[in-house]
DNA sequence: CATGAATGAGAATTCATTCAT
DNA sequence: GATGAATGAATTCTCATTCAT
């Protein structure tokens, strides 16, 4: 329905600027150029609106998790150019839901079915970035793997926040090659260990 | 005052756990437990004491950004020393105030005051990030000092509110060391370059 | 629309009777037998409501002030008929406004916009008033017109008031009679001067 | 005591310019510079505080109004003197209490007590000006005398309003004249009857 | 289905008044 | 007496939601 899908990008572009909270029903059907009862005509209140959007939101997400097959290992190039893949992504993805990303996350500790959602939909980019470490040659200790999904996951996340927030200071596409260099630098440390710095060390005797 | 203090601190409490547009003032005197007017007469109304517990909580994580002389270079070993300091405080400050820092990340966006509070906090953050970096031995290049503070920053704080949300999946101290090499990997790979690549190919080529 | 007008017509009467300050918005919705929630459907606020009002009031006065050609001169029996038409229409609006009126005379000191709007109707009042003096034969002098346009507009309004503040002591028409004699006999004076007093002394003398 | 008269004359400032359900209790101890404290040391409430500054408005009101002997008859000369006192007495009086006296106007009708006080004091000096009015000689016929009273009282009152209202547009010793020979003129009148018109027919005759 | 006037529970805020020091 | 922090009833105003048209 043609009403619907105005309520819904109303509500979407609401909610991602001025907060969940901060929007009432009466501007989501202004903005959408509805009249209020339209609104309870299409949901049954504000927070169904919110998990209906929700939903879709992660209904754009999951495909992106899943591109190749699982069982074929990866060498460093590939790895780079899948990493690269998988961060570009996100930075489109949050293109325009940045805001709204937040508000969920935010939602997520004080709406129990807005937390279960979003729970699961962190597990699944974790499982994600999860795939692509169990594919590394050479594999990723299985202690470091839950701290290392998490740190990936961080810094992907996190620096797409960072550039939104100081936005116009750094470009975008330098910002995704250096996550790319983040990430698979530390997945390098991770199989030549103490080697690293034993090189650096040898570097600075040949300087010296 | 004591009165001040008991307010300040359920507030603290409250905007952590239900968010700050969910909680009233009348729940924050309750909790406080003292009468509504009170409220009132330390603070004209619920943003002022968001402010106030804002400027507090910068106030004390500032202090953590001067510790050493700045012009001495450090040694790797120093480094990781001096990036598991940061990133422990990091980890204490954001004990209890989670919560509270999701809420002023979100305000941020709606309100202007505390988006000028919180970007000077931030930057304030990446200053210090950016202290570190410019005291390596050898230098990171130029063209990436930006964009490793932004991604070692949103590392750090993105891993901390993970750790969080996933809580008892992953212990802290554990992450914390992980960290560290991550970003210790990160800015070796920045000096060494190609280096990194090339001693891995070796290492392989010996192993077959 | 109906519901607008039952939260004037409640407002008036309770502006009137127990005061502006003294009316809650709740008790103008009771009275006027609608929600809380219509009174603000209407009007932003207390004080818009007031001005509603007070707009609308004005503009059952201002009619009053146009209602023969300026040009002709009026001689004293066609003054008195004028004169008296003026009385008794400001007794009429005052019948049920007086409250009101009183109300809106306090609030002009405090509130700008209201005495904004009070002064233009004051001045009004005036103008109609000058108007007659300026249509005199013989005119009114230069110097005193000013001065008698106050005089008469108290003596009509303070008149008013003090006969609804004394109600059943004094019967309205004879009032209105009165004020009729009173003001002509102040504007012949101003023509006939010291004649008035010399007269008074000759009768005086053929008496004794 | 002082801290009484502190609190006196600041609520008397405050009631006049701000008005009495605008004035707060804090503001005036903060006006009179003593703490919220000591107001309830001396007044049981802010009503108490009215009534108070009410009863010495009055008490320094009521001496006027008794200055000569009543039995004796005035000539017309002595009667604008008269008059003359009477209204620059009431100018006086009204230089720093008009928007306090407007207040207790307003009071007089929600508050009974402050009504009645008012109602006493009107009927006080209705009375006065009765007095004058009876040692007329001629005397203003019966019935017209209670008519007679309430327009002079409200001519003066009216002027005095209107004269602060709108303020430095006319001189105040001018209209203090004015209105002498307004109600002179009305009291001649009454005397001559339609010998004024005579006279004004003849002198136009003449003129001609 | 679409509309939007009407609703009223509930949140923010004020301020007269008390009382321990 | 003087003080002013503490109180909470009362007020203003908001906004999610309903329902007759």
């Amino acid at each position: 329905m043609e009403t619907k899908k105005k309520i819904v990008d109303a509500a979407m572009i609401l909610f991602s600027t001025r907060g969940y909270y901060q929007t009432t029903s009466k501007e989501i059907a202004r903005e959408a150029g509805v009249a209020i009862g339209s609104f309870y005509t299409y949901f049954d209140d504000k927070e169904a609106l919110l998990m209906d959007i929700l939903n879709t939101y992660i209904q754009d997400i999951l495909p992106m998790t899943v591109d190749s097959d699982h069982s074929s290992p990866i060498c460093p190039d590939d790895r780079r150019v899948i990493l690269k893949n998988v961060i570009e992504k996100c930075f489109d993805l949050h293109h325009f839901t940045l805001g709204f990303y937040q508000q969920v996350t935010m939602l997520s500790k004080v709406n129990e079915e807005v937390g279960m959602v979003f729970k699961e939909y962190q597990n699944t980019i974790m499982a994600r970035i999860n795939d692509i470490l169990l594919r590394y040659e050479p594999r990723v200790p299985d202690d470091c793997q839950k701290a290392a999904c998490i740190i990936i996951y961080a810094a992907i996340e996190g620096s797409i926040h960072a550039s939104k927030f100081f936005k116009s200071d750094i470009e975008e596409a330098f910002l995704v090659n250096e996550l790319v260099r983040f990430i698979d630098a530390y997945l390098s440390s991770l199989y030549l260990g103490d080697w690293t710095l034993k090189m650096f060390t040898l570097k600075m005797k040949i300087k010296t």
